[in-house]
DNA sequence: GTCATTGCAAAGGATTTGCAGTTCC
DNA sequence: GGAACTGCAAATCCTTTGCAATGAC
């Protein structure tokens, strides 16, 4: 998807985040691909436009629009390796702000499938449903917090 | 879940994985906790009663264990932060072997939902499907491969 | 006995932090 | 004008690698 400045600015506005060259352009990137990339890979994707741009622009610019709902991680809690003894199959509740992890066993999660379609060539092994959200500590510290948070 | 040492030691065995006091020290404190910890909170677990362990042979062990099927990993592919400009539901396929990552749009699968019993207190904001298996070119390298890898 | 495993230290890669200069609002 | 952003460098954190000593089979 080809986007144009204008709507980036648009988008951008509409989220309080303030434009610059480089954040349109990291957007730009992002959006106009379906891979997924990383940090590293729009950072060399951004920088044969601009060659002047730093590393830590990229990640705080990615920090910035994840905040403001711009973009999304693909791999929520990416940050550590974790690890789980059972090796059944089972599903997982993520809490978006401790990282806690409790097990879903549920049987009708276990039954669902992808069409061959939709599988675009995929050999299928397996799958995991990961909810998100916030887990009873951390929804007690919520309280009285604003209503828009990140 | 206790495990008596014996038990732990069969099912190494039965997955050809050598038996050494610092795996089955590892392995147990695994199975025994439900939080799915990292390998820093296993390499301080375990050097409780195993003071002189390294970290080296956690990450190694880990490893092995991950390979044996006696253990997985909670995230999947968390190597590095993976980005995605699309913010709409939706759910995706990711290659085990060359972390390929491929959208899945599919409104069954958004309108998936958790019971409050299942929830277990957490205040759900939304889900994710995540199909893990091999990408049309990793199957294509695999034709030749041994049916047993990892 | 042999080869995998262990422990220690150092390296590597991804991400964050500190800070001075610059830019947007 | 002031706060937020940028670029550069250094630091930090997680994980892997190199290597000699040890231990399982």
């Amino acid at each position: 998807m080809t986007l144009h400045p204008q709507e980036i600015e648009a988008r951008f506005r509409r989220q309080a985040v303030r434009v610059t060259r480089q954040r349109a352009a990291i957007y730009a990137a992002l959006v106009e691909t379906t891979s997924h990339p990383t940090a590293e890979d729009l950072y060399r994707m951004v920088t044969r436009q601009h060659p002047t741009m730093s590393r830590n622009t990229v990640y705080y610019t990615l920090g910035v629009l994840r905040k403001a709902g711009l973009l999304q991680e693909v791999n929520v809690g990416h940050e550590v390796a974790r690890f789980d003894g059972n090796v059944t199959m089972h599903h997982h509740l993520v809490c978006v702000q401790c990282s806690r992890i409790e097990d879903v066993m549920d049987q009708e999660l276990d039954r669902l499938e992808i069409s061959a379609r939709q599988a675009r060539g995929f050999h299928v092994l397996g799958h995991r449903v990961e909810f998100h959200g916030y887990c009873v500590s951390c929804r007690a510290g919520r309280r009285e917090a604003s209503p828009s948070q990140g």
